[in-house]
DNA sequence: GACTGTGAAGCCATTCACAGCT
DNA sequence: AGCTGTGAATGGCTTCACAGTC
């Protein structure tokens, strides 16, 4: 197959450009080059079309990449095409932020459930969902056809909630808690992992400033 | 200087072996050898010694790496033997849970100030921190030597957001809105998209599916 | 014998530079 | 003339394999 090993930047900032190309769209623009792709999400030109032509011809020589159709393409490749309907465990802060948050709406992402250990938390509701207690995943799991459990909790229940999800029948986790979760191969993972972001800022202030002493 | 030009990845990894190290600390262990680590974290031992290896020589032949020691190292070199401190602006639900994020606390992170436009939303109180209006970043950050901005807005916000924080002074920026920032180069600034993570686990679920199908 | 530290090799991603189309 | 698509070149990260140390 032609698809495979592609490099997972490249999916990144595939996601970022589709983003910039409905930004760009509703601003009524018909067509676009690589550079000003590149421009506005900073990257090189090269970079661009070397990423999009990891899944086909999209663009016209002489001309550039017709916007409709580029980001109908991007969506497409991206899987988003479709609804994606999630749960998110952990009805925390955290929890309930991304139960609320709009960005994943706007990218068919879709909470269809909301579960949490704490008697205090359950039967609370959130945006348009009830609380209900994490002995309910199963059901809803299967009734909502779920495909995406995110996990909110603290780090010490993340792995169980994790083999809870799994057992379920998800088939990809994102993982807010901090740390690393030990599931069956075919099981996609993602960890997003909020302090090593501040981390990887913190060195590069650091680095900055040693450099400056110089 | 020997320290520049460290892989990105690297540091990343070094971060979560810092808190792996934290977690095996605290059950009392006190050498690990470098698959340990890597069996704890999921990478290979080469690799763990040689992104150690950029920054010293922490362990001993035959021996392994004190955990103690090793512990006190990362933190070091990640710049968090001291106290950081952020403001957020944005307090709806994203804004209020990074407030109170635990996660952030325990790694030395803290939050000294919550700012937002909304007037239904100023004077409320998250945690211990009243909502301030963001007229009154700039004061806040002089006053509490702030580091760090965290843009937790809506994406037409981040903008000026961004803009805002830079001037009052703060030297880095993690940004929470789906939007690229254009801000001055010695301003150190890391996107976290939530989405972005979503849509590489879609991608990467149809791959899979795609494959079964051959 | 066990495990680190590291040059060298291998591999993967990005950039270059140009042929090919409009 | 302008811009895409792409093989070739470059650069950077990871893995290998082993010398060095305990």
């Amino acid at each position: 197959m032609k698809t495979l090993k592609i490099p997972e930047a490249t999916i990144t900032r595939l996601s970022v450009y589709s983003r910039f190309l409905e930004q760009v769209d509703r601003k009524g623009v018909v067509t676009i080059s690589s550079s000003e792709i590149a421009e506005g999400v900073g990257v090189s030109p090269a970079q661009v079309r070397k990423d999009l032509a990891y899944f086909g011809e999209f663009g016209t020589r002489g001309v550039g990449y017709n916007v409709k159709e580029l980001l109908h393409q991007t969506l497409k490749i991206l899987g988003l095409n479709q609804e994606w309907r999630m749960v998110v465990v952990g009805a925390g802060n955290l929890g309930t932020a991304l139960c609320s948050y709009r960005g994943f709406r706007e990218r068919g992402f879709r909470v269809v459930g909301i579960f949490d250990n704490d008697l205090t938390k359950i039967g609370k509701k959130i945006m348009d969902l009830e609380v209900l207690g994490t002995e309910k995943i199963p059901e809803v799991v299967k009734e909502k056809d779920v495909g995406i459990g995110i996990v909110a909790t603290p780090a010490d229940a993340a792995q169980e909630t994790a083999d809870i999800l799994v057992k379920a029948g998800v088939k990809g986790i994102l993982n807010f808690a901090p740390t690393i979760l030990n599931l069956p191969e075919d099981v996609e993972v993602r960890n997003v992992d909020l302090s090593v972001h501040l981390e990887i800022l913190t060195f590069n202030l650091r680095v900055e400033r040693l450099k400056k002493m110089v």
